[in-house]
DNA sequence: GCTTGTGAATCTCTTCACAGCG
DNA sequence: CGCTGTGAAGAGATTCACAAGC
């Protein structure tokens, strides 16, 4: 579902102005700022039951909470980071504490010499303690950045420890039962199709 | 369009199949291996014009041709990085020498430590001299991986220049004129999705 | 005049289902 | 038979367009 993304970065926009505003926006004014049009606006916003006033568009600082309470699970949620080769351990400054309800937590490696530590105050487990962990610490999402033949092994096995959504960005097809998502995020295949596009549109050369 | 990453799906799993398999593939081959349903594949073969053949499938060493064919630049595509913090210094083993068409030729850096120096084998540039080097190497297409603030202003500068696609990692709302592919790429948003879905399969606690 | 809220229309993408063929 | 190719139906998502309210 699309409309969950566009909430997320229309509270994003709305975070970033927090302030600095007169306390209400226009269903145009948050269209322009986030690239979509007014009407998806207001159906995203109808279609999570927050109400604006006519006239004088929607309050900000209600919204952002609608926004949240309708998006974020309460306590947070923690998250765990299964490799730790150069994309997992560039994803660790990313997300210290940039996120007030998601944290990575955990993170696993096989290698022994990247496990044992803390970075970013994220502690690193070996991968055999991997069920162990993510039990104790109740984590429901994992971000996988393995390589691509170990990651329907590791997602077998998040799933199975009760993991329940895993943003992979291993290239390949991760297959597992529905009631766990998946979203691959592929570089290379997101790359190939950009320069596809990027031939069809000017093509001079 | 979807479709176009699809096409470069099916091909990767041709790829790592060629030379164990019989010279042929059925849609529904394709499709159990890739994620999709059958009459998927049998339509993105049409739309591409690529035929097969009634009882025999389609021939896989002339799909792989014919998807390249569709897809990719004959010469293949330089590709610039800016950005070489975290995230763009790990995308750089994650591509070099790994794609056939596709390859990281020049990186940019604000920051007079990271440039003058070849990793990976990329040469690495003062931000300064990006107009030039794009336009020397003839730079099509590139990945933006600097911080929200900066996003903007580098992507207009690259599509001043000659760039044609951005893979963007930035979590920032790209403008430019629709001649100018932009695909964002924003794993904050990406992990509240899914810790959206993650939350309501299987809730339990 | 300006907004929001929303049914209806439209557009896009996917799947069905079957003719045609080896 | 079992498979491809494809028109037609279907499902989703987006946009239109306008009533209602300030």
């Amino acid at each position: 579902m699309k409309r969950i993304e566009r909430l997320s970065v229309y509270r994003r926009f709305l975070q970033e102005i927090a302030g600095s505003e007169p306390g209400s926006v226009y269903s145009h004014e948050l269209a322009e700022k986030t690239g979509v049009t007014p009407a998806q606006v207001r159906r995203d916003l109808m279609e999570i039951g927050f109400a604006g006033h006519t006239k004088k568009g929607y309050r900000s600082a209600e919204l952002v909470a609608a926004i949240g309470n309708y998006l974020d699970s309460p306590e947070g949620d923690p998250v765990a980071l299964v490799g730790l080769g150069n994309l997992g351990r560039a994803l660790l400054p990313f997300f210290a504490g940039h996120h007030p309800k998601l944290k990575i937590t955990a993170a696993f490696d096989t290698d022994p010499l990247k496990t044992g530590r803390v970075i970013c105050g994220c502690r690193c487990y070996p991968f055999d303690q991997l069920e162990e962990v993510i039990a104790e610490e109740n984590i429901r999402v994992a971000i996988l950045t393995v390589p691509a033949a170990a990651a329907q092994k590791a997602a077998g096995r998040l799933a199975a420890a009760g993991v329940r959504g895993i943003l992979n960005f291993a290239p390949a097809l991760i297959r597992l039962p529905k009631a766990v998502t998946v979203e691959t995020m592929d570089i290379t295949i997101a790359l190939e199709k950009i320069a596809f596009f990027a031939r069809r549109s000017g093509d001079e050369s």
